[in-house]
DNA sequence: TCAAGCATTGAGTGATAACTTAATTACGCC
DNA sequence: GGCGTAATTAAGTTATCACTCAATGCTTGA
């Protein structure tokens, strides 16, 4: 029991304060669920499913999350919360901020923090990013957060590269689209084609990364 | 009614010869769950909404497809067989035996011919892409598919590159995944974030990848 | 013209889905 | 230790789901 708040794909939970005001039963109930969506997809899952997975009556459900979606956006809205702005706080307090000398230690500082962070919540990831290829609302509470404080800091940080002639002249959003692009692959390879994630490989990405946008 | 055989998305019905050996209500049949699919996902659709869309009745959805996910195959199996290989042949005949001279024009010939082939069928698209993050055996299809003669190609011509020094040195998967997480951004970018396909920014695109992958 | 066979219909079926609710249990506080 | 509140249960309830099937319509070739 105790040791579900110990996984560690569970630590942006904890982070985001979604644990509080809940009982061990409701934790169980997050937990089962976030497994049995990963697994099968929102859609495919029934209530009755989580509930005897998670050793609770299913009216349980019902009583803390409202209703199913309300138990989908109770995992959901961490990532959205997270995967842009919230760790990204972090992120650039502690990497974004400093003066980077080359392009290269930007993105292996960029890619390495984002594939970790993916990698380390990768069933929530799942879920996140079935129904957001579903539902137009999520996709759009994506937009508004990118372009929130991550757009007009990463942004910052990008003109500052080009004033430097570092970084190639293009426009900010298509040298973060492949900069994404190249984050996604690594990600979507790990995820769902069982591709590894070792370190030489992630180089390589990198490496290639900064060729294609140094100037 | 015709009509629907005219549109540019079902092209690839056509040429995979889904449509010979179906009736005209069939045939609609098939065109109404795609667009329902396409919007709202294969899970979150009923038979007897096709059925209404199509104007036929919901048994008529049985005689035919035998049940839900037959209708889901009848969509999905001719995007398997193309999305790599089938319309793949045409390519290989008509682009990749020919000579490049410079890695500009390998991708650019590579990038364009895939943008192409995945804008003209966004909904079946959209299908595909939903379902093989569902389903662990439509990912064991793509493998397979891309085992073949598809991989056999690609391969020997990216090793003709290597030997004549106008490629990285990279291990043939890693190019391919900088290749086609270049190519998927664009394609999850207009599909799902409404990005356009501007040449220009197509381009771009290909620009960053030549300089990511040369020499 | 008509019979045979395939396409099509739509009412019907059992299963299962999400969700409700009234009763029961557990828990914190004086 | 008992009282009030919140958590939990389990047996419903209603709606909808995929799918069946017997009856009907339509086409075609002799």
């Amino acid at each position: 029991m105790v040791n579900y708040l110990e996984d560690v794909e569970l630590q942006i939970f904890k982070e985001t304060h979604v644990f509080e005001n809940m009982t061990t039963k409701q934790m169980h109930i997050l937990v089962a669920a976030i497994d049995i969506f990963a697994e099968k997809g929102y859609a495919n899952t029934s209530t009755k499913e989580i509930a005897t997975k998670a050793g609770v009556a299913e009216g349980n459900i019902f009583s803390k999350f409202k209703n199913k979606r309300g138990l989908l956006n109770a995992i959901i809205a961490p990532i959205i919360d997270s995967i842009f702005p919230a760790s990204m706080n972090d992120f650039i307090k502690t990497r974004l901020t400093k003066e980077y000398s080359t392009l290269h230690d930007f993105f292996d500082s960029i890619i390495k923090d984002r594939v970790a962070f993916l990698a380390a919540n990768s069933k929530i990831i799942k879920i996140f990013v079935s129904e957001m290829l579903y539902d137009q609302s999520v996709r759009q509470q994506i937009i508004e957060k990118f372009s929130g404080a991550y757009w007009s800091n990463i942004n910052q940080e990008l003109n500052r590269l080009k004033a430097k002639h570092l970084i190639v002249e293009l426009d900010n959003i298509e040298i973060l689209k492949i900069m994404w692009s190249i984050t996604g692959g690594i990600i979507i390879g790990h995820l769902y084609f069982g591709q590894s994630l070792s370190a030489d490989k992630i180089d390589h990405a990198i490496g290639a990364l900064v060729k294609a946008l140094s100037r």
